[in-house]
DNA sequence: AGAAAGAGTGGTCGATCACTCACACCTATC
DNA sequence: GATAGGTGTGAGTGATCGACCACTCTTTCT
């Protein structure tokens, strides 16, 4: 795979040039962002080379496609979850599996918070599975995570289960909006559940 | 609201035509399996006409724009869930809350093993919540949902939303292909899960 | 100094998008 | 049997889509 890591910047000229890989680490966190709102067939390659500052042209020399480019921004996000996911475990006190779930689901309620582009960025990578590359990267991002939550945590299979059933929730909650709503049913989907 | 009932069918010559109310629950039907597969940005209004059988000028005749058809979509799937579930609460025999959501949940399992369209519809509404007009039609509907399953069942609200979080987990579950699939990733995440 | 390689852009391609309009056909009513 | 209104379509509209190519400029290598 590769690092994504800024390994030079030239900058003689007014011009400011990167190497492609830390290029691409940039684009793939703004197009997270842009991929958000109206997910992988209602955003434009020209949008997210505008989001990104760099002309659409140049976005595919990047990535092969855009399709590529969103299975990156996949990769990318689920990177990302699983190692906010693991800064909370390296900080939790107790080591009972029902304890470090608990931390876990409370450090990724503080991350949508924050980052509500991440959940967004799951919710249309599970729709837009019906592409077949798609759908398996979005199997292994799964795979994954269950697997890291699982052994992070020694919790039982159940457990773990209603640790995602519990995620799903809160991700389908705030992509509708229904933070925003103060109505009985939301205060029966949202009861218990922990936002920032 | 409209009626989608076949009010008349005209049959003389070899062409047959319908009402319009008519055509447009037909349209619905089919569209819901049309937008299932890429959802709303996905998916372009010529395919939808093309799977009802209709030229694409004649869907701007049935729905003003492809976004009212796509909130029509949503609440027919809506209202037919809602049916569906209460056919199972008809059946059940005991009216103890944790029985009726249990007759629930078996029966949403039976609904989508049959109808993977509807929650793939579902969950691309969702997805499509960014547009305001669908947020609102999706917003309604879960109030609708929750509502509807938390009266015909008289459960608490942690059990009401334990029920949708299973409902999520198992939308997630079926939209990414997981059942298609046997490793220890996907056997946690279906643990007891009921699936026909 | 000069060549090779990489960073980055403007312009454009054919295809497809949502949407519109003029018009043909059918059928009920007077 | 004319007429009015609903059913339905073919042929488009301008805009935008993903993708490609020729090209410039900068940096590095020799």
């Amino acid at each position: 795979m590769c690092e994504w890591s800024i390994t030079h910047m030239g900058t003689t000229n007014g011009r400011r040039l990167s190497t492609a890989d830390a290029r691409r680490g940039e684009v793939l966190a703004t197009a997270a962002k842009v991929f958000a709102a109206r997910g992988y067939y209602g955003t434009s390659t020209t949008e997210v080379a505008k989001g990104a500052g760099i002309s659409q042209s140049y976005l595919y020399r990047l990535f092969p496609d855009k399709q590529a480019l969103f299975v990156a921004v996949i990769e990318d996000v689920s990177r990302l979850i699983r190692e906010r996911l693991g800064e909370s475990v390296a900080k939790v006190g107790s080591a009972e599996p029902v304890d470090v779930l608990r931390a876990m689901g409370d450090e990724y309620a503080h991350l949508i918070a924050d980052r509500e582009d991440l959940l967004k960025v799951l919710m249309h990578a599970n729709c837009a599975a019906s592409e077949p590359e798609i759908r398996q990267a979005v199997q292994g991002m799964y795979a994954r995570l269950v697997e890291y939550v699982r052994s992070a945590s020694g919790a039982r299979d159940d457990d773990v289960q209603e640790f995602f059933a519990r995620g799903f929730l809160c991700n389908v909650a705030v992509s509708i909006g229904a933070l925003e709503v103060d109505a009985p049913w939301t205060r029966t989907l949202l009861a218990g559940i922990r936002h920032y």
